[in-house]
DNA sequence: TGATATAGTTAGCAAAGCTAATTAAACCGC
DNA sequence: GCGGTTTAATTAGCTTTGCTAACTATATCA
């Protein structure tokens, strides 16, 4: 690649890291039953609590029309509920339902154990020097 | 989270990580004007050079038809190019042109110097950790 | 040569993204 | 307190990207 700094390298090999590590741990996510975005916006709800459509596609970063039809699809899923806003009726409260939150941990569960199998080879030193890069990048990338 | 082991704990950290930083990249690439798997493939062709279409739908973990209309929108685009495997009259050999490879290196670009601007923010240590976390990460994912 | 395997495409479906337009409620200025 | 504007969500309709099943054409092999 034509005359790139280190720092730019360093992004290069990042990102195509991340790109190489998230198509792995999507394949376990087949297991779930639940299409990716669903899944995705399904485990908001889950960490994050209840919280307006809105506010669930901004966390999301899509549009409300596409998340409207997430929620639907889980709706019908019975694995989150929709309820009236009594302080502003126009908003709708999305949660998600017990059986949505079960789901969700299991999946989860098995992402994480996959990861987990992997890094578990690693030495502790290097599993050290991957939660200091986690960090830094948090640190980073956050807003 | 219920009983979680450190390693567990990392890989759930690491994960989320990677989840958000290719999201704030990906923001990026809508400049290319050019929809996601299509500039993915496209990515696979400039950087691996011609292959079949088996091996490329391979390279970015996709069924072949879903692969087949990627290469049909490329190609009318003008940004890649099918020619006749003359070895094996049932396979194509695809490859990209210089259009294609043009357009693909100024979103590259883009993108790279999008991250390297945040990881700039950060000391020499941490990017060294970064670049030492990468490298383990593609050790234990490759394969 | 005839059966089987392989490369690619076509057809048709589902999921997930978007913008534009609509409906209903809330808010604000006077 | 009424009229205009803003805001929350949905509906409609398009595009992209994924899949499986079925088909065509070529290659391979017994």
């Amino acid at each position: 690649m034509a005359k790139m700094t280190d720092v730019e390298a360093l992004a290069d090999r990042l990102h195509s890291a991340a790109i190489h590590l998230l198509r792995q741990v999507r394949v376990q996510d087949a297991g779930a039953g639940l299409a990716p975005a669903r899944l995705s916006a399904l485990s908001v709800l889950v960490f994050g609590g209840a919280m307006s459509l809105n506010e669930l596609a901004r966390a999301e970063q899509v549009r409300p029309p596409t998340m409207s039809r997430i929620v639907d699809a889980l709706e019908a899923a019975g694995l989150a509920r929709r309820t009236a806003n009594q302080q502003d009726r126009r908003a709708v409260v999305i949660q998600a339902t017990e059986k949505g939150a079960a789901i969700l941990w299991q999946g989860r569960k098995r992402r994480v154990k996959f990861l987990a199998r992997h890094l578990s080879r690693l030495s502790d030193a290097e599993r050290k020097q991957i939660e200091n890069a986690v960090k830094a990048i948090q640190k980073v990338m956050a807003k």
